[in-house]
RNA sequence: GCGGGCGUGGCGGAAUGGUAGACGCCGGGGACUUAAAAUCCCCUGAGCCUUGCUCGUGCGGGUUCGAGUCCCGCCGCCCGCACCA
């Protein structure tokens, strides 16, 4: 034994604070941002503050974390910081329910989180820790929307908003679900009202095109923010229509437009209104248009309906009198809202042409030949138009380029790009945000607040004893003086969007000077982000707005990075199985600490009676299958809910939790601490093979780490701790373990941090190296050869590295067991594959 | 409907076209102990005529000396989007 604190179990009771504590009085973790090094910025999505730590963000911060101290090892400067996404709508729920003040609740949650934080031992710089609703950090945003404003890319316009009439505020199109608000679920509502927008539609097309440079984003997520932005290109036209008016529509296929057979509108469109007026017929119709539902069951078997409203439209080319519809499945909020209909290439159109008996007509044909083919659906794919005059023979491409180069000629149209990304609505009715900093005078219109004002500050007095916008009658807070000319005037009483607050704070993070948001040069130092963790459920919202943002800083010349984060990685969720019981009508829900699962099945303590073993699903409260990470830590101890958290699932996978997996954690720290405490420093002599093996894990945990394998990096650090285990006293074995100390840090840093210290090194392991690798050691100079009969394993044989084809042929051929296989049959091909096997075919 | 992903032991999962099931969990057997805990050792895909053989990575084909891996066609599950003209 080297010391004799080895004689007792390792105890995470007292080992992990005094380590948390050691850290935090070395400051090993705050970012140097004038260091020589080379950086490395790795972030996880900051949490909302909603009360207490669960088991999602230990996963997301675990390997962060790892990843931190990994590259720190590695030599580089390593900014890892942590905040607090903290102004929302809970706040103020709870304010409501429980008459405690947003500030109050929110910095409680804090305080509370952050203990809980400190219990795992992340490698966090503290010193930058940020809180989004502290004035010092939204002032500065106030000071970046006004930057933005003056540039044009806010501005604000009476519009047509969702209402959640529970919430009593307005939701961006992100955030409606199904028609439901995302977070109250209540159906939303239209309403006019003004509101303040950031003009993202300006930067659609960076940011489609910037995706394209994402390689190290998931590609799912690529797609995701490709398809909300919804770039499409066409031609934009206009019909004149019997009643003397015109119509435009817009088409992405305007080559098919000699197949148009009619034309169809919204049901809000201003014809169908116009229609509706005096026709109650019209006009029941438009009530059942919006009655109809938006679930994904009801679109799908919605059956196409249309209303003829006796116009008809006058198709350019053919003079055709062509019957306009009010229909159900035109939207009007996409395009003109109107449409040119094809049934033949269009399946929408064509199962209305049918139920309404509209001609279908084929213009487009897989061959010239094919023309007359009659259509059975609608076809959509490739070919060369047919029935369509001057376009005939043409592809689908050139027919399009000579339809919209005709149009623009005629001047009665012209080629467009429509997209499906809609200008960012950010106001929002609420207290508990970010003060939008304008002023509405009488005289002067709507008055940017002058720099020296800032920050607009939240007033603390507030009421939240019922329901609506409590700034918007707090007795004097709005009331001020127009900058401009000093009149009486009165202060926007709308904060900005929760998203806004979480679309910059990584650059408050790499830099915070008290006079402005960050520093230019400072956050050059540091962007973009290195590696970012988090919820693929942030694959639209947020992380298209952060992209935004970034532009638009970068646009007013505040940043020179365009993208924000040039790795993405989207973990899985820690799920648990689910315990239940039937009482009458409803299903009674179990919490894993009243349940005994020692036995078959599953028992509740209290009555010792089965319960009903449910699937393994996301851990939720309402489900009560949910572990307090707190409970656990005091359990086993940090470095074991971290090691369950790398373990098994690959991190992008689903981790489903288990009581027997975290005590099977809790043993092998254990179990580590005991080889620790077999360092023989009396021993000396080689053991090449375990010397081979320390240094071919040293070399594919790193390889593991920096691909964020953490489950094979775990399994590798298994493996090696199993062969030092069983090797004798050697000087190898003692590289070997203490190889292994230094490996297991960035997953077990306590564990690491005892024994390093236990075993007499100087300093903190935190601060130490990763080992070099000797690449002598990475090779073996003995190899196992397959030897395969007809591509049937039969032998395995051990053979010198870079035995000769002949050697291993003839070595192979040599086997008893290969040759009573082979079974004196005649040998037509050998294959040889150097260092690894032999095929013999007979 | 469109797009993406995934199907491997009792479970989580390994496997640059080259020994399928590494590693962990569960389970079984044993050692130590007065006993327990802790720890250690062995076994653990299925089957059979058990020095060994056969089968086996959702199903059916194909390419290849050789396929979990590549190609074609199905089936199932999960996720995202959705009447986007």
């Amino acid at each position: 034994m080297t010391d004799s604190r080895f004689a007792t179990r390792f105890n995470p009771g007292q080992a992990d604070s005094r380590w948390q504590q050691a850290w935090d009085e070395a400051r090993c973790f705050e970012a140097d941002s004038t260091s020589a090094k080379p950086k490395s910025f790795i972030l996880e999505m900051f949490p909302y503050p909603s009360g207490r730590i669960h088991i999602g963000h230990v996963r997301n911060y675990t390997m962060g974390d790892v990843l931190a101290r990994y590259h720190k090892m590695r030599g580089r400067e390593v900014l890892h910081p942590m905040g607090w996404d903290a102004f929302g709508m809970p706040a103020e729920n709870a304010a409501m329910e429980k008459g405690v003040h947003p500030a109050g609740w929110t910095y409680d949650n804090i305080a509370t989180m952050k203990r809980q934080l400190k219990q795992l031992g992340f490698a966090l710089d503290w010193s930058r820790e940020i809180a989004t609703c502290d004035p010092t950090y939204y002032g500065h945003e106030q000071a970046l929307f006004l930057a933005l404003y003056e540039a044009g890319l806010v501005y604000r316009r009476e519009s047509a908003v969702n209402w959640d009439p529970v919430d009593m505020t307005v939701l961006a199109n992100e955030q409606v679900v199904d028609g439901r608000g995302w977070r109250s679920g209540a159906l939303v509502e239209k309403r006019k009202l003004n509101q303040w927008f950031l003009k993202i539609t300006q930067f659609a097309d960076d940011l489609l095109e910037g995706l394209g440079t994402l390689d190290g984003w998931p590609q799912k997520v690529r797609t995701m923010q490709e398809n909300w932005i919804g770039k499409s290109q066409g031609l934009q036209f206009r019909f004149d229509l019997s009643d003397g008016g015109t119509m435009e529509v817009y088409s992405t296929r305007p080559d098919t437009i000699f197949g148009a057979s009619f034309v169809a509108v919204a049901a809000d469109h201003p014809i169908a209104q116009g229609v509706a007026e005096g026709n109650p017929e019209a006009q029941a119709f438009i009530e059942k248009c919006r009655e109809g539902g938006t679930t994904a069951a009801e679109l799908e078997t919605a059956e196409k309906l249309g209303f003829d409203t006796g116009i008809t439209a006058k198709h350019p080319f053919t003079g055709a009198d062509l019957p306009v519809f009010i229909a159900n499945f035109v939207l009007m909020d996409y395009g003109t809202g109107a449409v040119m209909a094809v049934p033949g290439h269009d399946q929408r159109d064509f199962e209305f042409a049918t139920k309404y008996g509209l001609p279908i007509i084929r213009v487009i044909a897989a061959n010239p030949g094919d023309a007359e083919v009659p259509l059975r659906e609608a076809e959509t794919g490739d070919g060369v138009l047919v029935h369509s005059d001057f376009l005939d023979g043409m592809t689908v491409e050139e027919a399009k380029a000579a339809i919209i180069a005709r149009a623009e000629e005629g001047s009665w149209g012209e080629g467009k790009t429509v997209w499906r990304l809609r200008d960012w609505g950010v106001s929002r009715q609420r207290y508990w945000g970010t003060p939008i900093p304008f002023i509405h005078c009488d005289a002067c219109g709507v008055v940017p607040v002058p720099a020296y004002q800032l920050p607009v500050t939240l007033p603390e007095d507030v009421d939240f004893s019922i329901p609506g916008n409590p700034l918007e009658r707090h007795p004097t807070w709005k009331q001020v003086d127009c900058p401009k000319c000093g009149a009486a005037a009165r202060r926007e009483t709308d904060t900005l969007d929760t998203f806004v607050n979480s679309s910059w704070y990584f650059l408050r993070f790499a830099s915070q000077p008290g006079d402005k948001a960050f520093d230019k040069a400072e956050v050059a130092q540091w962007m973009p982000v290195q590696q970012y963790i988090g919820g693929i459920e942030h694959a639209i919202l947020h992380l298209l707005y952060a992209r935004f943002w970034t532009r638009a800083l970068a646009h007013v010349g505040l940043l020179d990075v365009k993208e924000p984060f040039a790795s993405l990685f989207t973990q899985g969720m820690v799920t648990h199985e689910t315990y239940s019981r039937k009482e009458g009508p409803r299903e009674v829900f179990f919490s894993p600490a009243e349940i005994d699962r020692s036995g078959e099945g599953a028992k509740l303590k209290a009555d010792g009676q089965p319960v009903e073993i449910g699937k393994v699903i996301k851990m939720s409260k309402s489900k009560k299958n949910v572990v307090d990470p707190e409970d656990i830590i005091a359990q086993y101890g940090a470095d074991a809910v971290r090691w369950f958290m790398l373990s098994d699932s690959p991190p992008e996978r689903d981790l489903p939790w288990s009581e027997a997996g975290i005590e099977g954690c809790g043993r092998f720290v254990q179990r580590l601490w005991r080889l620790f405490g077999q360092l023989d420093e009396s021993a000396d002599g080689e053991d090449k093979a375990l010397a081979r093996r320390t240094h071919q894990t040293i070399a594919a945990v790193a390889e593991d780490i920096e691909a964020l394998a953490f489950n094979k990096a775990v399994a590798r650090i298994y493996e090696l701790t199993g062969a030092t285990e069983k090797a004798a006293p050697s000087a190898d074995r003692n590289a070997a373990i203490r190889a292994l100390l230094v490996l297991v840090s960035p997953m077990m840093p306590h564990l690491a941090e005892e024994g390093w210290e236990a075993l007499g090194q100087s300093g903190l392991i935190a601060e130490a190296a990763w080992p070099e690798v000797d690449p002598a050691l990475l090779v073996e100079d003995e190899v196992t050869i397959a030897v395969q009969v007809k591509g049937k394993l039969r032998d395995t044989l051990t053979a010198p590295k870079g035995a000769s084809k002949e050697t291993l042929e003839a070595m192979a051929l040599a086997s008893e067991k290969v040759q009573r296989a082979i079974d004196g049959a005649e040998i037509r091909k050998v294959i040889v594959v150097p260092d690894r096997l032999v095929n013999i075919v007979a």
